[in-house]
DNA sequence: TACAAAGTTGTAATTATTACATTCTTGTTT
DNA sequence: AAACAAGAATGTAATAATTACAACTTTGTA
């Protein structure tokens, strides 16, 4: 039942109690939390922990490939533990991001597109009004 | 020849000679600049330009959408004045910033992958190594 | 020439992130 | 079980990008 150490240990990250609890916070949180998101609602959890332990943890997740790190919000980076292909969008009314998914059309580039060059990652962004938001929005201009 | 200022005019903003000379400095420079490149360089042809002025301009220029503001670079804003449809490649050793072109299967998603999200703008961002340091990389490897 | 609106400037404040030195855990060896 | 070393976590202090803001300047117009 403890995926989140047993995910840890297959990306070659030594588990700690403070490592298990972010993996899992991330894993059951698809809110793309910000640092300090994940430190503040961990906390209650783990009195001691510090913010930046998460910092450390989050980078060397990225670094290990377990998350992504998104950089959608011009403010802060936001983590996603969600490694399956989708792209992101960000509305700029509420501020929330959105997983989005990507259709066969919207392929991630091949080599012909980046002739030498070598991609270790790729992000596609959204920024906009999400659904609520536009029609608030659009509700309002009437 | 004041190829700045018009499009200035056309995107609705009022041309002043530090959004001239900023907007120019986009359209020649296609390297992606953060604020302080720009102010840095800017400096000496306009010795009274501030910083501040850096940042309104350009954020201005951004909500007009006469440039495109990148969050490619965790920790600074990049600026871009070249508007045409092309993804972003930021190399994790030299921290440059290169255009890369977007073939047709690689299009912007279409509106049926974002039901009900209005999308104002649409990022596509590669990082990994560019084709010199990915060589350099590649032959220290060996 | 006077004036208001918009633009610019410089400094001070804010905020995310990193550096770093100290303390704590963990697993291993005796 | 005690001693030890390596790796992790912690908290504070520093750094760096960005924004707030109040004073000053420029511009166009009456």
């Amino acid at each position: 039942m403890n995926h989140a150490r047993q995910y840890l240990i297959d990306n070659g990250i030594k588990p700690s109690v403070q490592r298990i609890a972010i993996m899992k916070y991330l894993f059951e949180h698809r809110t793309h939390p910000t640092v300090d998101d994940i430190f503040h609602d961990l906390h209650d959890a783990i009195p001691t922990l510090s913010r930046t332990t998460v910092y450390n943890t989050l980078k060397l997740f990225a670094e290990k490939g377990a998350i992504l790190s998104l950089t959608i919000d011009e403010k802060k980076v936001r983590f996603d533990g969600y490694k399956q292909r989708h792209a992101h969008f960000r509305c700029l009314e509420c501020d929330e991001v959105f997983d989005i998914s990507l259709d066969r059309d919207v392929e991630f580039p091949q080599e012909d597109g980046l002739r030498g060059f070598e991609a270790v990652e790729t992000h596609v962004y959204h920024r906009g009004y999400c659904a609520e938001c536009a029609k608030k929005k659009n509700f309002n201009n009437k």
